[in-house]
DNA sequence: ACTTGACGTGGAGTGCACTCGAAGTACGAG
DNA sequence: CTCGTACTTCGAGTGCACTCCACGTCAAGT
């Protein structure tokens, strides 16, 4: 940690600032969803990039909105093999995009119906202290 | 099913009027996620009515926002207790609503990074192709 | 040099919400 | 009466995404 110039951060504190435990990122990149796996210091500890960083942020995103793990594994897939893979990681963009949107747009019709529910019990209210 | 003056339906038929399978019915019965078990034919085999119904499309509007099976047994609990816990299930659905609009928040933070993702690829596009 | 805490690996364990299978009973059509 | 399908119970199994454990190594401060 006496590092200020070499901007390569440890396991933990890649941890703090992407907000993923050192677990996962461990298992991340077990599983290959890293586009490769972080460098190592000569002790053998990984040594993350800001690369490594924004890419994991980007993984949280993609997670946060509901993208299965095999999906976020064929992206990362997609981005070693290099920019001849780029239509078809916007493509995969693109239709996880729309369910996302589908998903919000769900979310918003039963949001609706919950705070009808919830009139119904302001209407039991008014009529047990309010109501003629 | 040569009932048409009674309203009570089948598990499978209250399994296609609500979109939940006759398994997850009878899992939901057996944790107590219903208000109260439906009703049985002479046979020993369920009988939905339309109130049972309308429980569980609610139930599956708090599931699909996220509502953890959990705080649902709590909720089904108090509405067996009757209108005297309606404030604190009012209160619950408050809660639970607070969450969903959060969360539906967060997705659109996170729908407009994957935006930002897609137009960088498109600005990759054009200097592959279109660019001076 | 010593201690304390972070990091390494591999594999096992966890929690959630279903989901399925086996073995038996019931019901309606032919 | 027989057939085929739908229903019953109970417990076990599944899939997903982590999460933890045990045990060993390494690093940094005093």
């Amino acid at each position: 940690m006496t590092q200020a110039a070499t901007e390569s951060l440890t396991i933990a504190e890649a941890a703090e600032r992407t907000g993923v435990s050192t677990h996962t990122l461990r298992y991340y990149e077990r599983i290959g969803a890293l586009r490769e796996p972080p460098e190592r210091a000569p002790s053998g500890h990984r040594r993350y990039t800001e690369r490594d960083v924004s890419w994991i942020v980007l993984l949280t995103c993609l997670r946060a909105t509901g993208m299965p793990i095999a999906t976020m594994l064929r992206y990362a897939e997609l981005a070693r093999q290099g920019t001849a893979t780029a239509a078809e990681r916007r493509a995969l963009l693109m239709a996880h995009r729309a369910e996302v949107v589908a998903h919000v747009e769900r979310l918003q019709a039963n949001l609706a119906m919950i705070d009808r529910k919830i009139e119904s019990y302001d209407d039991i209210e008014r009529r047990r202290f309010g109501g003629q």
